[in-house]
Formats: structure tokens, sequence, C-alpha cells
DNA sequence: AGGCTAGTGACAGCCACTGACAGTTGACAA
DNA sequence: TTGTCAACTGTCAGTGGCTGTCACTAGCCT
């Protein structure tokens, strides 16, 4: 009965490796029955079944349905805001985004694969872009990213983000673009990484045309 | 089988006089609970009792609590639109944004008030970026509602939105821009419309210097 | 007046989620 | 090793949003 397996992470006890282990069985679980049933149509007693606990449990680890669901968006968005922060002082803010989010489509793999494989997560992408509730309940957490990350723009500008409208408002132009090449990105055929990049890079070059007065003039 | 206009004032059957005059008390009930309890505190069979129906017709008028609170949103939504198609032909993408919102903030309130005083509106606005759930709900919403506003605008311009990016853009950007002024408006202390309407025009200004290279030369 | 049917209430049931309580099991000291 | 404590967990009961069904009432139409 004394598994003197250590595997993961360095010396945890084994009561937490053995929350960690449900947690993770849960979320794939979860995940797995979302992007094949549908989220609706999968209910959590399925979820705590596939795992052998009970539905009590299931909402010690997780807030409710939609918290499994956008996990591993969680862990993703952590990542970008890191990213975010380790820019260089001098870059532009605009730059700033731009680069950490290029940089991130590489890195944030690693990341999600620590906890669930990343074509997984891809998936469970697509199902919160297909899925209304999902979808609102994704919103609402990138409007408090970009809230942080508009901090993040700030300080390092050195400036106060409610006296200063432009860390705010860069922000949102770079969300707003973002939120289109997402939902592009999903819901067309190539969902490679590479794709999801140049999608990127493209719309954001559009940024200053779509602002100019005039776009008949080709 | 008579194509009725219903919605507004001609002469309707004494049926559907019933049915408008329900729809409306429980959306008046429904807001004036929800902003004074709390909308997680107010059940369904609050409302419904309050205008003494079941709580089963209730949801054969409103698909949800969600739907009620963001019924007269969806008004002012509807009104915005018309607004943006009604702009003449010659005017630039944002400049077309940007009156319409503008017009609408003066407007907006006759198309409202013919439901509901529009002080109730505001309250409700003001609730809904308060509460996680519904902002969730109304973020969804407005998603759509910029790809709509999108296609309005790829048509005047003669454009395929799916061809062009710069119409998304332009709208997204926008859109980003209308977000933090509502969600700094309904957290500040001047809830009138002036006080809205100087948030939009100030942000608006800042687009083109939040997208500047450098934002220290001043 | 009488048939037709939209609209309603009453009832049953599913599912997400929560509080309360008791049983089980690692952690740790004796 | 053993006993105590605290963390985890399962069970049970209950609330609230939401849906299907069905019988019944009340406008509508001829």
């Amino acid at each position: 009965m004394e598994t003197t397996a250590d595997e993961t992470s360095p010396r945890a006890g084994l009561r937490e490796r053995k929350k960690q282990r449900t947690r993770e069985a849960l979320l794939r679980a979860a995940l797995e029955l979302f992007t094949t049933q549908g989220y609706e149509r999968t209910t959590v007693d399925e979820i705590a079944e596939a795992v052998d606990v009970s539905q009590r449990t299931f909402f010690r680890y997780f807030a409710g349905k939609e918290e499994v669901a956008l996990f591993t968006q969680g862990v993703a968005e952590a990542r970008f805001l890191d990213a975010v922060r380790e820019r260089p002082p001098q870059e532009a803010p605009l730059e700033v985004l731009r680069r950490a989010v290029l940089e991130g489509w590489d890195t944030i793999g690693e990341a999600v694969e620590s906890v669930v494989p990343l074509e997984l997560h891809m998936r469970a992408y697509q199902l919160i872009e297909s899925t209304p509730a999902l979808l609102a309940a994704y919103l609402r957490r990138s409007a408090e990213l970009e809230e942080e990350i508009a901090r993040v723009i700030a300080e390092r500008e050195g400036l106060d983000v409610d006296a200063d409208p432009r860390p705010r408002v860069a922000v949102a132009v770079f969300g707003g673009v973002m939120r289109i090449t997402g939902r592009l990105w999903s819901e067309g055929a190539d969902h490679s990484i590479p794709a999801i990049r140049e999608l990127t890079t493209a719309y954001l070059d559009q940024v200053g045309p779509a602002l100019a007065e005039k776009w008949r003039t080709e």
C-alpha cells in the first residue's frame, strides 16, 4: 500500500498527491466528455462517476461545470499574463502585447501539457467558442484579464490607469482583435498553431488601416 | 392567418393586449426586484407571484432570468443598430459608429421608455455590470451585436466581411472602447446621460494616442 | 351559440449546486 | 506501533432554474 512513487511534484505528502490526481482526473474526464457529447448534454454526475467519486466531491474541486470547462484556458491566460510582464521595459505597449501572444502560442503548450494533453485543450477551446454559456463565461473572464493587463501596461509606462485612458484603450483594442482571430480560427478548418499565428499577425496589421478615414482608396 | 403588426399601438385583439400587459408586468416586476434585492437573491417564483401568474407562465414569456434582466438592453441595442444603418453613406466607418452611439444616448430613452421607465433601465444596466452572471451574458450578446454591425459596415463600404478584416477590426476596436466607458460610467458617481456622453467622446479620442508608438512624449 | 385553439395553471421531473453531518484516512507525535 | 487530530469524502436533504405534459379556461371566428 506504500507507493513510494515520486513522479510529479518534488515531495508532497501522499494526501496532496492524491488530491492532485483526483483533480486532474476530474478535469480530464470532464473535458473528454464535454468535447465528445457536448457541454450541456454532460451531467456532473457523469463526470463524477467516470472518476468514481461522489458528485459532492466534484464540487469540492471545481466551483461548477463552467470552471472545469475553462480551466485550461485559465492556465493559458496566466501564461500570457506572465509573458507580458517579462517583456523588456523599452518595448512600446502594443509591441509588448503583440510579442507576448505570438510567443505565447509556442510556450503555452508546455504549460498546458503538464495538466492535460494539448490536443484536448484545443478541442476545449473550440467547445467554448461554440457553446453560448461557455463563451459568455469566457468573455467575462477575458474582460477581467484585460483589466489586469491594462494595469501592468500602465505600470510599465509609469501611468495611473484611472487617470490616463490609454492603457485600457490599447488593451481593449488588442483584446478585440484577439477575440476576432480566436473565433475565426475556431470556425475555420485549420486548427494548427501556425494558423492562429498567421491570423493574429494579419489582423493586428489591419488595426491601422481599419482606423483610417477612408477605406476606398485602392 | 393575418400578420398583425404587434409590438406597437394599432388595436390588436384583446388576447394580444392581455399578453402584452403580462409581458410588461413581468419585465417591470423582475427589474424592480432585481435592482432592489439583487439578481441572485430574486427567484422566478417571486417575480411570477408579484404579477400573479404561475412560474410556468413566466417561462413562456422569457427564456429565463437572464433574458428578462437583459431585455431593455436589447431594446437599446436594436436602437443603436438602426442608428448605424441610418447614417449617411458618405460617412467614414468610425464616424458612423461614433455618431450612432452619441445620437443613441439621446434617442434610446424614447425607445426604452415605451416599455419601462428609463430610470429603471439605467439601474438595470448597473445591475448587469455588477452581477457576474449577467455581465457574462451581456458580453456574449455584445459580441453577436458586433458581428452584425461589422456586416452592416462592410455592406456600406461594399466589402466582404470574410475577405477584408477591416470591418470586424474597426467594430471590435470601437466595441472595446464602449465596454470601458460603460464600465467606468456604471462604477462612477455620475450616472447621467451627459456623463456617459463625455466619457465616450473622451475615450474615443484616445484611440489614436493609445496606438502610438511612444507614449512618453509630453 | 358553439367549435377551435392560444394561453394558462398544476404537477412531475431533471439537473446544477449547497449545507449539514457522519465516516474514513493520511499526518504526526508519543 | 498506536492514538489523536484534521483533512477528505460520501450520503442525504433541500433549493432553485428550467422543461414536458395535460387538462382546462377564455378569446376568436363562423
